[in-house]
DNA sequence: CCCTTCACG
DNA sequence: GACGTACGTGAAGGGT
């Protein structure tokens, strides 16, 4: 199994390609260029992404590469590495090629300038150390051996295959790893020019500091040393010992120049490994990756074929039976602490809360459950009882000792939590003191597995992956008028259902977690969306202030409009009728007043939508502009000014919306009870419901907006030079398709190519334009033409979507998210379009769900970084953020806000076009824009 | 529970 | 030639 502790992998990449080189028969390349450095480098990597994965695998990898000749140890000594050779001639052009190897691999490559790579190895090696994980080194260099830590880091010499621990150190310098800087200092080191103390080479160096402890120590206690020439040479070279322990220091608290989460490793794409190779020639390592067809279900996914090992993982082990009857309910102490022992030495356990009611805000906590192994389960209840004055509430544990006992757990970094839709538990655990962390979610890990194929849900995926039918809420609690809350449940009930999802969740965590990198998307699992689980948590449970006395007069004002229209509509039509009946109104229109060109859709019903009511007020009905108006004004009011009064939480005063990080196939969250997300803007009555969204007294409403982030993403996937080149320039990008396509960017023209480029966006089809412009399908079929003559890159891209999607059933987001399409080869010709339509737009509007979301997953921390931690992140609308800032520090805090979210998909991608963030703030969200 | 309509990106 | 009239959502109300 997957090991809670995430491991990484550094290759110090430098040193690497040096000894290659004096190992390797001079080859070249397949354009005659020396290669055989190259050609080493290249096969270990393999080794490491083939080998490792399997036991011991790496969670996390990146390579580590001299940026610069100079650093600050040729400041510290101008001799520092100053007689080192030059490199051999026919090594210096394969230094680049490092480089393009590594990113053939699609793995990050880090350098710094001042740094040499053992310092960078240093730094990640002692953030790594701090978050918790372990850390292998992959190099020989005697320097790096300061470093190694029992159990938590260690280094892997790739060349003789063999592991470097503590006793392997001591081996070499006789003495522990903290002590070897001490050694290395007064032996010195000839290749680097590292000058140590003469006489004095390691069997000495050694000696001394076993025998003195460190080098300070060995300096000031010359007078003790019996041979007289050793002793005169420390007295006269004591500087150049001090100098040369500070050179062989190893700087480890530079910032590092990429986030330690970024080098999640996430198998790798075979198409740019097998370019790489190809255009090198290096046949061998060709053949093994083609020929490797035995994993077909890699290949199937688009994985490379390195990593059979987690793809074919066996099964869970057993019991695959449920037996609720096992599960054990928790009231002593003592049964507590022994499964939070359990637990602990697990390193993993799944849990879940039980409340009183689903909306996380008001819910109190009645129970948690806990499963440590498949079938092994607990409920501790906590809150049962008591609120029904007839029945007495059951003997239990106080719910402060168990939060104080399940605190040191829940907060352990070496205990990996999982939970299905852990949000929520987060919440409850949050109100209680309680920061959860580090934490897997179930719920999420379906969704980027499976999104689009099946449902997310507990029970739905106990049915699916264990064929197992779960207690659901209603046998437990009732239904209707009956139904009881979970605290009213008797305890050895509400054990067995409890119990059981957390035995499922631990089940499915199994179940899915190698599913992550066997089908590559860890990335998107670790870099996008685990993140955001705690992000979400806090927003929902902060709320937005929402001005109770504005709606209800604005509802009111509606009301009083929507009473004159009624009468109006009635008078037009020639007698009263439900005007909010579609099927009602239809046969007013169309048969009692007989009006013509009524369409009827695929129920055989009259359509009275906005387009038949537009196209009838246009006409002169006069009926058709009073429905429309009425209509307006009933969505407005019961929609929005009614509901959301309705919303208000009356202990906080604010509404809080519950987002959705499964809600939409595309990797966009969705927002309900109520929807945040569909707030009017569009037309100027509708917008007065924003002006509702306020901030606290002493603060202001601020919103970001990601400008066009889509075609940007459009242009940057599809590699078009004019929109590229337009969104580089800030120009207008709907003018400059206009020119394009129509040889004029006037207003008409303009509107036209807007509504072209969205099309684009949406999978464009020649009626479908031509239904939206009003003109021919031919007309919109010659626009489309011209669109493709014009940027062929759209047309190449489409193309190859539909091609991937046709074979693999799935499209990917540029940060791997995949979304499945079962309609892809369907029968039915609309079935299908449909899919295609879809599979077009989705890996666009994903990418622009995956950057706000790193955006989101940011922005807490770089506001607290800026000293801004009473900045509130409270919405997501797709493309636009909205928080809550205090008074004065509107500029700062914009600042921030635009810099993380125009860098948001920085480092893991890197795009050809600018992201433009444009940020406004007022007193209100209307004023925000 | 399904359909239609309409609010948003 | 038929298909159906752009992608992704959630909420409300009518009708069955």
């Amino acid at each position: 199994m997957p090991d809670a502790q995430p491991h990484l992998y550094l290759v110090d990449g430098s040193s690497y390609i040096f000894r290659a080189y004096h190992r390797l028969p001079p080859l070249t390349n397949r354009h005659g260029q020396p290669a055989g450095a190259v050609y080493g480098y290249t096969a270990m990597l393999w080794k490491l992404a083939d080998g490792l994965a399997k036991a011991e695998g790496p969670t996390h990898m990146a390579v580590i590469l001299d940026a610069s000749e100079s650093t600050f140890r040729n400041q510290l000594y101008d001799q520092y590495k100053a007689h080192r050779p030059p490199p051999p001639e026919d090594l210096v052009p394969q230094f680049p090629l490092i480089r393009t190897a590594t990113r053939a691999f699609s793995l990050p490559c880090i350098e710094e300038n001042g740094l040499e790579a053992d310092d960078i190895i240093a730094c990640y090696v002692t953030a790594a150390k701090k978050a918790g994980w372990k850390v292998t080194i992959v190099s020989s260099d005697k320097d790096l051996m300061q470093l190694i830590e029992d159990g938590v880091v260690d280094m892997l010499d790739t060349m003789n295959d063999r592991r470097i621990g503590i006793a392997e150190v001591h081996d070499k310098f006789g003495v522990p790893p903290e002590k070897v800087g001490d050694v290395l200092a007064l032996m010195g080191d000839s290749v680097d020019n590292v000058p140590g103390v003469p006489g004095i080479g390691p069997k000495t160096a050694t000696q001394l500091v076993q025998q003195y402890g460190d080098l300070e120590t060995v300096l000031a206690s010359t007078e003790e040393i019996k041979k007289p020439k050793l002793k005169q040479s420390l007295i006269d070279h004591a500087g150049n010992a001090r100098l040369s322990r500070e050179l062989v220091r190893l700087v480890c608290d530079h910032p590092l120049p990429q986030p330690l989460d970024e080098l999640v490793l996430d198998g790798i794409p075979p198409d740019p490994l097998r370019a790489f190779l190809e255009d090198q020639g290096f046949k061998t390592l060709l053949n093994r990756m083609v020929g490797n067809g035995a994993n077909g279900g890699a290949q199937r996914s688009g994985a490379v074929v390195l990593n059979p090992v987690v793809a074919s993982a066996p099964p869970p082990p057993e019991p695959t039976t449920f037996d609720r009857s096992r599960y054990e309910t928790v009231t002593d102490e003592a049964t507590l602490d022994r499964w939070i022992a359990e637990a602990r030495a697990n390193g993993v356990v799944a849990l879940d809360t039980e409340t009183d009611c689903i909306d996380c805000v008001v819910a109190k906590l009645v129970g948690v459950s806990l499963a440590t192994a498949p079938g092994q389960a607990c409920y501790i209840p906590v809150g049962h009882g008591g609120g029904d004055l007839l029945s007495e509430a059951p003997q239990q544990l106080p719910m402060a000792l168990v939060m104080e006992r399940l605190k040191p757990l829940l907060e352990d970094p070496a205990v990996l939590k999982v939970g299905h839709n852990f949000k929520f538990d987060w919440t409850m655990f949050a109100k209680a003191g309680v920061e959860v962390a580090p934490l897997d979610d179930t719920l999420v890990m379906s969704f980027d597995l499976d999104a689009g194929r099946n449902p997310h849900g507990l029970d739905e995926l106990a049915k699916l992956h264990f064929e197992h039918q779960c207690l659901s809420f209603k046998e437990v609690c009732g239904s209707g008028r009956n139904q009881c809350t979970f605290d009213q449940v008797p305890l050895d009930r509400a054990t067995e259902y409890a119990g059981e999802d957390a035995d499922v969740t631990f089940r499915l965590w199994q179940r899915l977690k190698p599913r992550l990198a066997a089908e590559r998307v860890t990335r998107v699992y670790e870099l996008v969306d685990r993140p955001l689980v705690p992000t979400i948590a806090r927003m929902e449970r902060r709320g937005v202030k929402v001005d109770r006395d504005y709606l209800a007069d604005l509802s009111a004002t509606f009301s009083t409009e929507i009473a004159a229209l009624e009468e109006q509509v009635y008078e037009a039509a020639c007698g009263p009728f439900t005007i909010g009946s579609p099927q009602q109104l239809g046969q007013v229109l169309y048969e009692r007043l007989g009006l013509k060109g009524g369409r009827k859709g695929k129920s055989g019903a009259y359509s009275t939508d906005v387009n038949e009511l537009e196209r009838l007020a246009a006409e002169g009905v006069s009926c058709a502009r009073l429905v429309l108006d009425w209509r307006q004004l009933t969505k407005l009011r019961n929609t929005y000014t009614e509901a959301l009064q309705a919303q208000i939480n009356p202990e906080t005063g604010r509404v809080h919306t519950s987002f959705s990080l499964s809600g939409a196939q595309t990797g966009r969250l969705s927002s309900n009870d109520p929807n945040l997300q569909n707030i009017p803007i569009r037309t100027e009555l509708g917008r007065k419901i924003r002006d509702a969204f306020v901030a606290e007294p002493g603060h202001v409403l601020m919103s970001a907006d990601y400008s066009q982030i889509e075609l940007r993403l459009a242009a940057h996937m599809a590699d078009v030079p004019q929109l590229k080149d337009a969104f580089a320039n800030g120009a207008d990008i709907h003018s400059m398709t206009a020119e394009e396509l129509f040889g004029t960017a006037d207003r008409d023209a303009r509107n036209k190519a807007k509504t072209v480029n969205f099309a684009i966006l949406y999978g464009i089809s020649s009626w479908g334009l031509a239904g939206r412009l009003g003109i021919s399908k031919e007309e919109g079929k010659f626009i489309i033409d011209r669109y493709f003559e014009r940027f062929p890159g759209i047309q190449t891209y489409i193309g190859e979507t539909l091609a991937f999607v046709r074979e693999h059933g799935f499209t990917r987001t540029l940060f791997g998210r995949k979304t499945h399409f079962a309609n892809i080869r369907a029968s039915n010709p609309s079935h299908r379009a449909g899919a295609e339509r879809a599979a077009i737009n989705a890996p666009i509007q994903g990418t622009s769900a995956d950057i706000i979301k790193r955006a989101m997953a940011r922005m807490d921390g770089a506001l607290a970084a800026a000293g801004l931690a009473d900045v509130r992140m409270l919405l997501q609308v797709h493309d636009e953020l909205v928080l809550e800032v205090p008074q004065g520090r509107e500029e700062e805090a914009a600042a921030v806000v635009r810099q993380v979210m125009a860098t948001a998909a920085e480092p893991a991608v890197t795009l050809d076009v600018p992201l433009d963030v444009e940020v406004g703030w007022g007193a209100h969200w209307g004023a925000a824009h």
